[in-house]
DNA sequence: GGTCAAACGGACGGGGTACTCCACTTGGGC
DNA sequence: GCCCAAGTGGAGTACCCCGTCCGTTTGACC
């Protein structure tokens, strides 16, 4: 799994010592406070538990956007790499399952990451890459999963995610116990998705194609 | 299916004439705002689109959340004839599958209708008498439905719950396309929710209590 | 140690919302 | 038609949040 952590790579290259220090503890706080709170902390929250002045905080992510998608960064990479780990799986089911149970588990965790994933700013580029090579990966899964006859065979690609706006609203409506609200839900949607070879319920809806950040596009005149 | 149309019964007893005219027009505009975007419109934009002052919409409803019960009170009513008629279905599985459908169909077409379910105000004297009468209702058809094979046995009450929340979220995350999202979602659930006689697939993680409106226990130091 | 660009913090203007106050209007009983 | 309590609308207050500007401080290179 790719980390972030250790001598800041990229973004903190030329910055002076005592910059990169109030970085990173931007990002830590604002890490802390995006778990626990959601998405929507006022920037000043985050600058003051830091122990900077908004300016500082501005200057170094001059949108909030900016600031969510570094601090989600590590997280998306992770989301990647589980991916990664599941086509590695001899057994694409057992794959499948798998890629879900733990993206929905990591949203569970951190309000933050569970609301960043639905609404995955476009024009993120390094967001915007790494999804869509997750999405490739997990295509790539379905399909064996598919051709293994264990998921059913109308799964469609934008039911993965259907699944996790799902997650997310549980998340955002749950508070401690979300972690368990979360998998039971999984656990009865996985059920849902096998090919079961029994009586097959009705025929299911027709898929919808769904973007990941149109909750952008809710009309507000 | 009990409604309120017609000469408003109770609350808008002893009111004068133009009164009662403009409670029903804020009524009316609010019943749409919220359905279009949610339940945080500002109370301003209700007053403003109902042709009313703030102080007209405030002394009708002092809070935010009396306008609320009262704009939804219809479609909690209807959600408990949802019920009433699913316990006089014959197939009790058909009954169960046809509450949730329906409820949520309901929640699909009005975002702030779904909001409302999840928040669902503890206090609000209607609503807590309608809402734990549905729930009773809900509790015998699903003894039924177990009773009857249908229904997976380990399926709890706090279930339907999570499933609601669920459903919030795709609603939330989703714009003209939510009704069929919704369909997809909880046609997956459905046949999750099944009692199948092939394979068992993993025990189920343990029911989780929820409560219908820790939405505001959500803790912001 | 001196210099200076980089970095800093807090004040500030602009916009938006919740809720109240009060001078004016009007419905409806007499 | 008169009267007055009920009703009304809009201005006003008190927040909270965003994003910028500017005078001051400090790290790093010489």
């Amino acid at each position: 799994m790719r980390t972030r952590s250790g001598v800041e790579p990229d973004e903190a290259a030329g910055l002076r010592a005592d910059a990169v220090r109030n970085r990173n503890r931007i990002l830590e706080v604002a890490r802390k406070l995006f778990a626990e709170r959601g998405l929507d902390v006022p920037m000043a929250a985050v600058a003051r538990h830091a122990g900077v002045g908004v300016a500082t905080l501005y200057r170094r992510f001059p949108t909030r956007e900016s600031l969510i998608t570094e601090v989600f960064a590590d997280q998306f990479a992770a989301c990647v790499s589980v991916v990664d780990d599941a086509l590695a799986d001899p057994d694409p089911w057992r794959g499948f399952c798998t890629v879900i149970e733990r993206v929905c588990a990591m949203q569970a965790v951190d309000r933050g990451f569970s609301a960043a994933v639905v609404a995955a700013f476009p024009g993120a580029f390094d967001v915007e890459q790494e999804r869509d090579r997750a999405l490739r990966g997990f295509a790539e899964l379905t399909r064996r999963a598919k051709e293994n006859g264990r998921l059913r065979a109308d799964f469609a690609q934008d039911d993965l995610t259907l699944l996790l706006m799902a997650n997310c609203g549980i998340i955002a409506a749950t508070a401690e116990t979300a972690p368990a609200a979360s998998r039971r839900l999984v656990a009865y949607l996985l059920d849902g998705l096998r090919a079961v070879h029994a009586v097959p319920a009705k025929p299911l809806p027709p898929p919808v194609p769904l973007s990941l950040h149109e909750v952008f596009g809710s009309p507000r005149p």
